[in-house]
DNA sequence: TCAGTCAACGTGGTAA
DNA sequence: TTACCACGTTGACTGA
């Protein structure tokens, strides 16, 4: 995985040093959620994604049979569930989902049930909390391997097969197609901080290096700090002085007959 | 007890 | 206007 593939996948990224705090830099919404927005002097980071796929095939058929509950207890549960005072117990919940697969068919039916008691108009704005089953959980996430939206009548037949709502079953979706994307994002900020990191040391390490050149260049003279191929005998020397700041013509001596070099980096002029 | 999970909800943006 | 979606949030529930 390399920078090609952090461009084609929509990534992009940032690197920078800021000492405020820059809103735009903390996008990557699971990092940002949980710790500070940006903290300060540290690298930022901006990250872009691309849009799933939102072509529509052909759903899952699975079936999913429903059959009458046997057991009095779970008919039990149901009558709770269908009171309009009362919420899951824990108990119940719990029983739904550690039941094996041979008990998918009660559930169900329970969950049916709960769904019914759901759209009953008992006059009790709490909260229920609805648990899938394993089944129903297999077949949303078969569906969603197929694909990750769904058209009115894709939901309409999985809620269908499911017996639950048209709009459990969107609900769903919208929070599965959430997850996959916290998911995905996370795994991209971790390897953009790894990134992140290799460059800041990079950065670190040039800086050193830079530091070092210069403080070559401040203990030697110009003429000695470049190699001897890139300097060439200034015409001019060939006079006496020549010297900058200085007049030959009223000293001629002032200044040794060694060579002058000049660097083909300033002006010649101005070298003599 | 508490942090994590997840179904459900509210809101704002957008396309048809 | 309607339906759908993304996003953030809430609150019931779970497991350590």
């Amino acid at each position: 995985m390399g920078f090609d593939d952090i461009c084609n996948t929509g990534l992009v990224l940032g690197l920078g040093f800021s000492s405020t705090t820059d809103q735009k830099s903390t996008k990557i919404t699971p990092l940002a959620s949980k710790g500070p927005a940006s903290l300060t002097f540290e690298p930022s980071l901006t990250l872009s994604l691309i849009s799933g796929d939102r072509t529509y095939e052909q759903q899952a058929t699975k079936k999913v049979n429903v059959t009458k509950p046997s057991n009095d207890h779970q008919s039990a549960d149901l009558y709770r569930q269908d009171s309009a005072a009362s919420s899951y117990s824990n108990a119940s919940v719990k029983r739904e989902r550690d039941v094996g697969s041979e008990e998918t068919t009660t559930e169900v039916e329970r969950v049916s049930s709960r769904v019914i008691s759901d759209e009953d108009d008992d006059g009790s704005n709490a909260r229920k909390k609805l648990r899938l089953t394993k089944a129903q959980s297999a077949l949303l996430e078969e569906s969603f391997k197929l694909h990750s939206t769904l058209n009115p009548k894709q939901k309409q037949d999985l809620a269908m097969e499911l017996s639950l709502r048209p709009r459990q079953v969107e609900v769903w979706f919208q929070n599965r197609r959430a997850r996959t994307k916290l998911k995905q994002t996370e795994v991209d900020c971790e390897f953009l901080k790894k990134c992140c990191e290799t460059l800041t040391e990079e950065n670190r390490r040039l800086h050193k290096e830079l530091q070092e050149l210069k403080a070559l260049k401040i203990a030697q003279p110009l003429y000695m700090q470049l190699p001897a191929a890139t300097l060439t005998m200034c015409p001019s020397c060939e006079r006496i002085g020549g010297g900058v700041g200085e007049n030959p013509s009223k000293n001629p001596f002032t200044i040794a007959q060694k060579p002058h070099f000049y660097s083909p980096f300033n002006n010649p002029s101005a070298a003599c």
